[in-house]
RNA sequence: CGGGGCAUAGCGCAGCCCGGUAGCGCAUCUGCUUUGGGAGCAGAGGGUCGGGAGUUCGAAUCUCUCUGCCCCGACCA
């Protein structure tokens, strides 16, 4: 490809709406450009390595055994009330009508397609299991589409339905989809990691995620320092401390505390260290009103662990002002547990507390030297705090770290969820009706671009793993209008590098050698070709390695090394 | 959805408070010079100041309204 030919689009300032890295050089290097909030056109170079990407994808895919289809962006809405998901989804999913006023949807996903494709492609147990996967644009109704690619509106993702008759089956399959995304992010360069997951809204049991390491990443891995243990820290389980809890020492005692709001305000107020206070949370109760949720005072609610718990509704809500006074009698701030009456459920760490601090459920007053059984008899214990840097692991070995990353994958196994709500059944061996098991695994192809220049950039722009740069090489010409025997050179080595296949770009812009060079180290391909008069003598060009940064003389005739 | 901010040339911004001929840098085009790391000089083109309504002799500027974009949103219990 030659530049003069091509539509390059770069940029030397930094549009002002972009905050993450990979959005400003995405859109420095002309890679994308926006056209609506969460909505972006792929231009020539970023179209390019976005197919590089889900090429990668597919072939791995395939070679697991999966088999591509291709089903409709827009979907019916009926087949989501028969998943029950019309009402489930919410605003997420975007709600259309066609002419004759028949409701659509515009697919986020195509569990209910799939379903009833297979439901009825098939009907005997000698076609599973089956794999099915596509690669398509998807449409999400974002709150907030932020950070470009990264979390758009419209975004390109793999998506791949297995169907199963027993749980052994589908659990063979997860185990191949498992390995072949870990021989996908291995063939992108990435450094990534695969983590236990919550199901979340798809539903299920078993799940991991595959994230990219990034430190702006949108969510927090834990990780243990000596296993190979990592989950999303919303699934990363926060053990009960080691030991009996300590006896009672203190005695009950109320304690004016005007104008404390915080809990960094009260350990400061009475001079306690702040994990022996605890604090109170109210959220919609699925049978109450309100329930209140005990965490100790340095400790964040896990919103995800709460809600899988029965007492509370889904989805997970905090009580307003008025519920917390109509509950409770006092203002937020001066929640405790002590004589609460509601329903009350303490976090393991918090369970473990004595002679702690709480609010004293009157504005303006806390307790000090609270113990529970003594001064708090009714609860109930469940883990729904974050696990904290230097928690003991989960898995019994080691301490957890904590480390950003951005979600670029996520396997399910779905089990009868969908295949029963739309009746996916086949004949078995004993001719008997049986409902199939499913899994789902998804790849953002998308996402992968950014994630991708997150973790390879430098302040020259981007670095592109090789497999998946926009071109292999450039080729950069010194004042070629100037020089015959420049343009020759330049001329013959692209024509060498076409024939062999190589995909390589040829600047035969009319364009200062410095602006050039910026352009290319922006766009980041892996291999400048530096041609010059002052080289031509010895028949040299100089070869510029735009990730290591080394720059090397090679002749000419041995050019073709460089791509062995 | 709630809170905050922004909207002026392709991009980045000033002008607005205090109403009076629409500006700067970069980019673009032309010419000359320059040529191994984002050049210099001279000239040129490019704007319904996000849309609508109002106040006024006069509105980018003041008022109202709509739209779009960006940022933040348990951490207080």
């Amino acid at each position: 490809m030659r530049t003069s030919q091509y539509l390059l689009s770069t940029l030397k300032e930094t549009p002002a709406s972009a905050e993450v890295i990979s959005h400003q050089l995405m859109l420095r290097a002309g890679l994308v450009r926006n056209i609506a909030s969460g909505l972006y056109t792929w231009l020539p170079t970023g179209l390019k390595v976005l197919k590089k990407v889900e090429n990668i994808v597919r072939e791995e895919m395939q070679r697991a055994g999966a088999i591509e289809v291709l089903m409709p962006m827009v979907q019916p809405a009926d087949l989501w009330e028969e998943s029950g998901r019309w009402q489930d989804y919410g605003p997420e999913l975007l709600r259309l009508k066609d002419r004759h006023q028949r409701p659509f949807v515009l697919g986020p996903t195509h569990e209910e397609v799939i379903t009833k494709l297979v439901s009825n492609e098939i009907s005997s147990y000698k076609q599973l299991p089956l794999n099915l996967f596509q690669i398509q644009n998807k449409f999400r109704d974002e709150i907030r589409p932020r950070f470009g690619v990264m979390r758009s509106r419209e975004f390109l993702m793999k998506d791949a339905y297995s169907f199963h008759l027993t749980a052994e089956c589908l659990d063979e399959t997860y185990q191949k989809m498992f390995t072949a995304y870990c021989r996908i992010f291995e063939r992108l360069g990435l450094n990534y990691r695969p983590v236990l997951a919550d199901t979340g809204s798809i539903g299920g049991e078993t799940s991991h995620e595959f994230h990219v390491l990034a430190d702006s990443g949108e969510d927090d891995i834990a990780f243990s320092d000596s296993s190979d243990y990592a989950a999303n820290i919303e699934k990363a389980e926060a053990l009960a401390p080691q030991g009996e809890r300590l006896s009672a020492k203190q005695s009950l005692n109320k304690v004016s505390t005007p104008n404390v709001k915080t809990i960094n305000d009260l350990a400061q107020f009475l001079s306690v260290e702040i994990t022996k206070t605890v604090k109170t949370l109210l959220v919609v109760g699925s049978k109450t009103p309100v329930v209140a949720l005990v965490l100790r005072g340095d400790h964040q609610l896990n919103e995800i662990k709460a809600e899988h718990l029965p007492q509370i509704a889904t989805p997970l809500t905090f009580a307003s002002d008025e519920e917390i006074f109509t509950a409770v009698n006092c203002k937020a701030g001066s929640i405790g547990p002590v004589n609460l009456p509601i329903e009350v459920i303490i976090d393991r760490s918090a369970a473990h507390l004595a002679d702690f601090v709480c609010g004293a459920n009157d504005d303006n007053f806390h307790f000090t030297g609270v113990n529970w059984d003594r001064d708090c008899k009714d609860y109930s214990v469940a883990d729904i705090r974050n696990v904290v840097a230097g928690d003991p692991s989960p898995c019994g070995q080691g301490k957890l770290e904590i480390k950003r990353g951005i979600e670029v994958g996520h396997i399910f196994q779905l089990g009868e969820k969908y295949a029963q709500a739309m009746n996916c059944a086949v004949l078995t061996e004993q001719g008997k009706n049986k409902i199939l098991t499913m899994g789902c695994y998804g790849i953002g192809v998308s996402r992968i671009v950014a994630a991708a220049i997150e973790q390879n950039h430098d302040k020259y722009g981007i670095k592109w793993p090789a497999a998946i740069a926009p071109f292999q090489a450039v080729i950069v010409p010194m004042n070629m209008h100037k020089s015959s025997r420049v343009k020759e050179t330049a001329n013959n080595i692209y024509k060498q590098l076409q024939e062999a296949g190589i995909d390589v770009l040829f600047d035969d812009r009319k364009e200062r050698p410095g602006v050039m060079f910026a352009d290319h180290e922006l766009i980041g391909t892996p291999i400048l070709l530096i041609i010059g008069e002052r080289n031509l003598d010895a028949q040299q060009i100089e070869i510029k390695n735009r990730i290591s940064g080394e720059k090397s003389l090679l002749d000419i005739k041995n050019i073709m090394s460089l791509f062995e």
